[in-house]
DNA sequence: GAGTATTTTTAGATTCAATCTAATATTAAA
DNA sequence: TTTAATATTAGATTGAATCTAAAAATACTC
């Protein structure tokens, strides 16, 4: 953990770390809020300040997206970084991560632009 | 402009049919605060309760639609209520609609899932 | 019409996520 | 050490959006 920060530029202090080890050992959709109100098994508890200051730094050097989530009314961390889109399960309330190999996109029906990037939500829910 | 909103249940009030004219006539997009600064040819000024009240009445009614722009940190509201994407240019900074007869999206490999939403946000540039 | 009920509009307070500030604490470097 | 750079902090601030409770406008009944 300590040297995938270092390989990134972030100093492994151990706030980072604890944060680190909560949120990048498996894919998950988390607010910052939820890091805030964990305590972490530490004595103090973490400053509001401190846990946005490292989930943007996190962001930054590409360990976690985030993304903002009309549904739920703010940002979400996402530590899947790889490329996917998100399916909101309006039974369940929750976001999802969807494989790009699931869905196909074509958009060179779009001429005159080049797209850099594709964001894409699904609302749905199981059949 | 009168029956429109009747038609969809809002009695046609001074105000309403004065942001109906504004923000209905033809496509656009623009947020709240737009509309709360804009004076609108009338002696007093709209109160951003009574905006916010409407804009989201037309919402609930069908005569609008609106998103959450993350590049612009706000709800844009959007007087195209057909069913199409969204192209951020990121040179120009402005949120531009496209034909969804443009883009193509195949859902058909999420199995198990009944899609009832899709929603697209792509950015790029003229090239 | 007058009187009453309902709906709209309002200014200002409030909420809430997120950022900023400026001081303190921690770590690194000389 | 001493000094410089980086992290962390509590609390203040911002800004979009909503809420509140009162005033204004409109509709409805007799």
């Amino acid at each position: 953990m300590n040297q995938l920060l270092e390989k990134r530029g972030l100093r492994a202090t151990p706030h980072r770390v604890r944060i680190a080890q909560k949120v990048l050992q498996e894919h998950c959709h988390f607010t910052a809020e939820d890091i805030c109100g964990w305590a972490g098994g530490l004595k103090k508890r973490l400053s509001r300040a401190t846990v946005y200051n490292i989930l943007n730094e996190f962001v930054a050097v590409g360990l976690l997206k985030s993304f903002y989530s009309s549904a739920l009314g703010k940002t979400i961390y996402d530590s899947n970084t790889e490329n996917h889109f998100h399916l909101y399960d309006t039974d369940k309330d929750q976001i999802l991560d969807v494989d790009p190999s699931l869905v196909t996109v074509n958009t060179s029906g779009l001429k005159g632009y080049r797209i850099d990037q594709i964001e894409i939500l699904m609302k749905g829910r199981r059949r």
